[in-house]
DNA sequence: TCAGCTTTTGCATACGTATGCAAAAATACA
DNA sequence: TGTATTTTTGCATACGTATGCAAAAGCTGA
């Protein structure tokens, strides 16, 4: 069965080493299990004989006994959004702290569930963190099953049993409101995300309804779709209808970045003094001077931090009880908006 | 031992279906796998009761058995660079498609090796492809021990046994310093990455050779350490000096993005009429058209599918013999030179 | 020194899947 | 129909680690 790699002996086991240190494989085992009753002098004796024979400890197997894997798989559709991205590395550095580590699913694309994700459970994987993609019915059954807690960032679910972590939607778009009402702007404008995502309705029900209680209706809505072009033609409608906007509300940095190409390159506009643009996620890229966006933050690192706290709560009480944290944000003025 | 999720009934095995299906379990390993000897009927007869309990097989112990996890472990140190998260996204849907997974590794800082990466060892990994990091003579050893092959993308290696996948380096600097001598500019510098990077090196040797033979001499250069902020000081450097360069080449597109906020906003430069810069590698964002970046393209599918061309010969062969792949580029011209 | 107690150790077995081997069943051929 | 051959099956065991349990060793205090 083993087909052993050509000349490679095979990695050293417990066995090898409880054999070099005159111990059994058990006392091996147990020096290397934290709070494992062991004798001090033999855990260094074995410790000792490990480093000399470059022993790792075989983690399918541990996991195959222990029935817990300390892997975490992640379920993101799209790293070349940078708000995505920096959550992917958020999660990655904050779990290796705890001595867990990512293993990536990445599909093809937003909002659908993937298929392959099924797969991920049989890792045993100790949880499942989705961004940008939202979990399935289906999905959310299996999960249950065997035990797994799934976490959703930054996309709500009305689904049983799925934890959800976000940053505060509504209020995003009411600050974005108050901020360009108050810098005296009158015709406003929204780029939604995709028509599915609950996070990208509850920003566009801030922003309008907040836009609403100062007599302004008929705000038109264009939908970007989370895309670099889908944003693209959202704003080329929105700039080229007859009465043109002078404030536009982006779902995303990222779309914002687009609509800020569009309105820069295509129309000529001088942003802020012809348009206002206002994006969500205030990723790396906003302060850069390229497009200087203003934008209400929603910090990868806290997005990342909350989900891990769910995981390791529901994990250690073994309980199925979901949970949701909302995590604040802060509008940060930048150059894309007059003051 | 196995402290059982609460209420969670353990996962299904494949003795439950052999159970059901009126089998051995042995019958079910063989109804999964590819081709064993079963008999048709039987197989049907298996899939169907695993359907029914929702078996899924559970890797950890495949993994034990067959001492091979189908995962490859990603070491990447930047993700916030696009470059690296497009090629992470690539080597993803790529990998799935054979049915691996990766394992995602994110270090601190480029350049040097993660300690933690040892520890990929222990999750019996297929392969470990680095990116932006790189392998460490001890870390190259153990996993010659360990038969498992590394493949770095993008960064040399003089260690025996390190696989490497690059692109056109050399011809880069040198492409690069023939378009800004054909489009009539004087004054050029170099934006370097770090002292340590071979591909940093090869660029600039081939932008400087190039240039030495129209017989230019002292190209300024500075390092930008691959990052946002150092490239910026870089770029103050060069621009603030009393003889300004009127041609700036990047050794990579993120820090011709930084260059380029600097010259316009900091020092209310004209691009590319006052200064011309090239980045490399053409990420997605070089063509947005705040950046509009002229670039020496370096095509993160390509560099993908190579590292796993590797990873995969390597492995069906358990051959130990490095393999270097270079991938093709070719200068992609935009609005960040004149014409 | 010995009884009583605590700490440390090893034995045996479990985790879920893969596979060599021999037995059993199915098929082919005479 | 019976024998030879091939296909399919189950048994037994291996992979490397964790852990309940009982035995062994160490310690305490008289």
């Amino acid at each position: 069965m083993v087909s052993k790699k050509l000349g490679g002996r095979r990695a050293p086991t417990e066995s090898d080493v409880a054999k070099l240190a005159g111990v059994s494989q058990s006392a091996v085992s147990r020096a290397y299990t934290k709070g494992a009753s062991i004798a001090q002098k033999t855990r260094e004796k074995i410790l000792q004989a490990a480093k000399e024979l470059g022993y790792q400890p075989n983690l399918m197997a541990r996991s195959l006994a222990t029935n817990q894997s300390n892997i975490i798989a992640l379920a993101i559709s799209n790293l070349e959004n940078p708000f995505y991205a920096n959550v992917a590395q958020q999660l990655s550095s904050q779990l290796r702290e705890i001595g867990k580590h990512i293993l990536l699913f990445t599909s093809p694309s937003d909002d659908e569930t993937d298929p392959m994700l099924e797969r991920a459970l049989s890792y045993q994987v100790d949880a499942l963190i989705m961004t940008a993609t939202m979990a399935s019915p289906e999905l959310a059954l299996q999960c249950k099953k065997a035990g797994v807690p799934i976490v959703q960032i930054n996309r709500g679910s009305k689904i049983a049993g799925v934890s959800t972590v976000w940053g505060e939607n509504h209020r995003a778009g009411e600050v974005a409101a108050e901020h360009l009402l108050k810098t005296k702007h009158k015709r406003f404008a929204f780029v939604a995300g995709s028509k599915t995502s609950s996070t990208s309705q509850m920003r566009q029900d801030g922003f309008i309804e907040h836009l609403a209680k100062s007599g302004i209706k008929n705000v038109p809505i264009e939908y970007g779709e989370y895309s670099f072009s889908g944003a693209a033609n959202a704003a080329r409608k929105l700039l080229s209808s007859k009465n043109r906007p002078d404030a536009i509300f982006c779902a995303s940095d990222y779309m914002a970045f687009s609509v800020l190409d569009v309105a820069k390159r295509e129309f000529n506009l001088n942003v802020p003094n012809e348009v206002s643009i206002i994006g969500v996620d205030d990723v790396p890229e906003a302060s850069h001077s390229a497009y200087d966006l203003t934008t209400f933050s929603q910090p990868a690192g806290a997005l990342a931090k909350a989900a891990i706290e769910i995981v390791e709560k529901m994990n250690s009480e073994s309980s199925r009880r979901a949970m949701h944290i909302e995590v604040e944000g802060q509008l940060i003025i930048r150059g894309s908006t007059k003051a």
